[in-house]
RNA sequence: GCUCCCUUCGUCUAGCGGUCCAGGACGCUGCCCUCUCAAGGCGGAAACACGAGUUCGAUUCUCGUAGGGAGCACCA
């Protein structure tokens, strides 16, 4: 066996049955964090051994959402379908050891075992009818079972749970090959973790009942055995567990509906740890901070409105230049010309106080990457069909057409005049203009609306709503 | 059914025996600011699941109850 350093080394097991979900992410996250702060490992390892739901098409998908959440990792991706030679000949060692035996019991024998157990209020158990017998039965391939101990207890000490005893007798002789040749679970992690000198088993808290099962197997294998920590669930808002069906979990889904990796990150790392009062969080602060003893242990609920929040503060936040290229991404799949407006980076400018989301923010910029769609009948009703909204906007059209630098002061400072000449509030100025500009009656600031609109584009528009009184 | 785990404002959480008639954040809400929508500023309502112990003193420790979750596969 491999001998395990003091080295802090974690590993994200996922399953390829499907796309990265939040839950995973958020299990991404932690042995990520975990190991950068204490400046060990983190290693990827696809655990494929169940080749009936893997696929190929979900190992792409989880390695595109932790390219985007861009948790990098230091080893792997490593393939359980690529070392069953390996855990072949473990299972070969435990079987020589007697730590483990062939059990040729049919599948008939072990759902009836399992009945009548249940009928009797008791666990379903394997009765080590096998333990001993060893008899080949005609027409059965065997399984391996691993012997586990009959009595006494298993304590570990979870760094999330803490202590957790489990009485061996509660425990059944686990089957770790299955009869066509491949690893189960339970005994495929084990020999991948050691082999890997995995030194903090970081992952769900829906395997908290197998830990004991394979603390006895690390035993068994004479291994030293590394530290554990469960992390509770997310449930959805309703505080049920998050399906496809309500609840967007697919990590990918996330970019499309216009969130930011390290808003979601952020969020995610909040959710069931915390540093004080802190809620915004670096990358490098969340790696400063982490601790893996401070995760909460009761499971928490996904709150849409406090990720959306965080998204915005990372759009007020964040160096425009840096925005532009993924909210040209969002023009683009809203079906926008890009070289039909403005410079991306002002458009983030413009609209981040007023969006929580990129995806939001493409669609309110379309205004100035099209004409304008609809015109919103209330809207001119009430700012352009008006006594003073005709002789504003002929004014702001002659003044646009002759301005010598179009930019936001320089139309500010038009609409400013307007408004004192014709001695008007900035309410009657700024609106019939900006229904002008937008067809409607909400925008950024009108400045910044009408300079994002582009001269030309702008006295047709202001001709356009003239002709429309 | 059996085993294990969990329980502070609507939500995420701080709290690690007295500092708590419980703090922060999101959300909700009142006011201010204001060219619309926002953003921002200043306020507000809002929680220790319940019951016994232990203790001079429990949100904090122990045990029950209730509620929730997970697992009990030749799935991971």
């Amino acid at each position: 066996m491999v001998s395990r350093s003091m080295n802090v080394r974690t590993r994200f097991a996922p399953s390829p049955t499907g796309y990265l979900h939040v839950g995973g992410a958020r299990t991404a996250l932690y042995c990520w964090l975990e190991a950068r702060h204490h400046g060990g490992q983190f290693i990827l390892r696809v655990e494929d051994s169940d080749r009936e739901r893997s696929t190929d098409a979900a190992i792409e998908a989880i390695l595109d959402g932790m390219r985007w959440l861009g948790l990098d990792y230091d080893e792997g991706p490593f393939y359980q379908t690529r070392r069953l030679d390996r855990y072949r000949q473990v299972a070969e060692d435990l079987l020589a050891a007697g730590k483990a035996y062939r059990c040729y019991c049919s599948r008939e024998r072990l759902d009836n075992l399992r009945k009548t157990a249940m009928s009797r209020g008791q666990k379903p158990r394997y009765d080590g009818h096998c333990r001993t017998r060893n008899e080949p039965a005609p027409g059965i391939s065997p399984v391996i079972r691993f012997r586990n101990p009959d009595h006494g207890t298993v304590v570990f000490h979870d760094q999330v749970k803490g202590r957790i005893e489990w009485a061996n007798d509660e425990l059944d002789d686990l089957i770790i090959f299955r009869s066509d040749g491949f690893p189960t679970y339970n005994f495929a992690v084990v020999v991948d973790d050691l082999d890997m000198a995995v030194s903090e088993v970081i992952r769900g808290d829906d395997h908290v009942n197998n830990t004991p099962r394979q603390i006895n197997i690390y035993q068994a294998l004479g291994a030293t055995v590394p530290s554990f920590a469960h992390l509770p669930m997310i449930l959805d808002k309703e505080g049920h567990k998050l399906s496809k069906r309500n609840n967007a979990v697919g990590v990918m889904e996330y970019r499309e509906a216009g969130f930011l990796p390290h808003a979601l990150l952020n969020y995610l790392v909040r959710l069931g740890w915390s540093h004080g009062d802190q809620e915004v969080f670096s990358r490098q602060q969340m790696i400063d901070f982490f601790t893996i003893t401070d995760v909460n242990k009761a499971a928490s609920r996904f709150d849409m409105s406090k990720l959306a929040w965080l998204n915005q503060h990372y759009l007020k936040q964040d160096d425009p230049a840096s925005l532009a290229p993924e909210l040209t991404w969002h023009l683009q799949r809203t079906g926008m010309d890009v070289s039909q407006g403005p410079d991306p980076e002002a458009v983030v400018v413009a609209l981040r106080d007023r969006v929580h989301t990129l995806k939001e923010m493409a669609e309110r910029a379309r205004i100035w990457y099209a004409p304008i769609a609809e015109w919103d009948e209330k809207a001119i009703r009430k700012h352009l069909c008006n006594a003073t909204a005709g002789n504003v906007l002929q004014t702001a059209l002659r003044s646009f057409a002759s301005l010598p630098d179009w930019n936001p002061d320089a139309i500010k400072a038009i609409i400013n005049t307007i408004a004192h000449e014709q001695e008007l509030g900035m309410g009657k100025v700024a609106q019939p203009l900006r229904v002008a500009m937008t067809g409607g009656g909400v925008s950024p600031s009108i400045e910044h609306t009408v300079y994002l609109v582009g001269r030309d584009e702008a006295i047709r528009r202001i001709e356009e709503a003239l002709s429309r009184r």
